[in-house]
DNA sequence: TTCAGGATGTACT
DNA sequence: GTACATCCTGAAC
């Protein structure tokens, strides 16, 4: 399977966080291992004049320096402390833009998926760990192993060991408000939130 | 089933 | 010092 090429992140956000929905996350271990999830819950965030984003007003920082990167760059970043968030950067080159990666499904090495979350088979989850395995950013960051060390990796590079290729498409989108952005003001009502089952 | 509280480090005021 | 694009646990219902 070849990744989606850079035309695929090189246009508007909100429309790259849409179609993105049903596609294959592919995360390649060191030891050459390819966990696989398709990809369910996603939300845009546009730098250009997003007061959510991190580089609103086109803010440059150590850490926002990747989302100015070309489109089909991995933004990977710390929150709270202890949890990773893992962006596509979108938009011409300059423009600092991104799909956050909110949900997915495991769909091949869910063992290993599953012990990098709970130090477990998959057999052995209780079902609320089922219900809740990649259902959110820090999660499946966790699932997949992926940290700062991964910020910045080419995801139209499969040699970069993270990459997108196609998957089937959703047969409903749904669309709401993002999470955990009530101090972005007008912006936290905007809906950037897609999902599908 | 929902809910409050804590963990934890970096960026930025 | 404060806020943060979060998640888990344990208690109450």
């Amino acid at each position: 399977m070849e990744p989606l090429p850079k035309d695929f992140y090189n246009r508007d956000t909100v429309q790259a966080a849409r179609a993105l929905l049903g596609q294959y996350l592919v995360r390649t271990l060191p030891d050459g291992t390819e966990l696989v999830c398709r990809i369910t819950e996603t939300e845009a965030y546009v730098g250009r004049m997003d007061k959510a984003c991190h580089a609103y007003g086109y803010k440059r920082t150590p850490r926002t320096e990747t989302l100015f990167a070309p489109p089909g760059t991995a933004y990977i970043y710390l929150i709270y402390g202890m949890y990773h968030c893992l962006n596509f950067v979108t938009e011409p080159e300059g423009e600092p833009s991104a799909v956050l990666i909110r949900g997915a499904q495991a769909v091949e090495n869910g063992d290993i998926i599953a012990k990098n979350r709970f130090r477990r088979k998959m057999e052995e989850l209780t079902s609320y760990q089922k219900k809740n395995f990649l259902n959110g950013p820090g999660k499946l960051c966790k699932g997949l192993s992926l940290t700062r060390a991964e910020n910045g990796l080419d995801l139209t590079d499969k040699a970069g060991g993270l990459y997108v290729c196609p998957g089937p498409a959703p047969a409903e989108i749904f669309v709401g408000k993002r999470i955990g952005i009530d101090y972005a003001q007008e912006a936290r009502d905007f809906p950037w939130r897609f999902w599908c089952e």
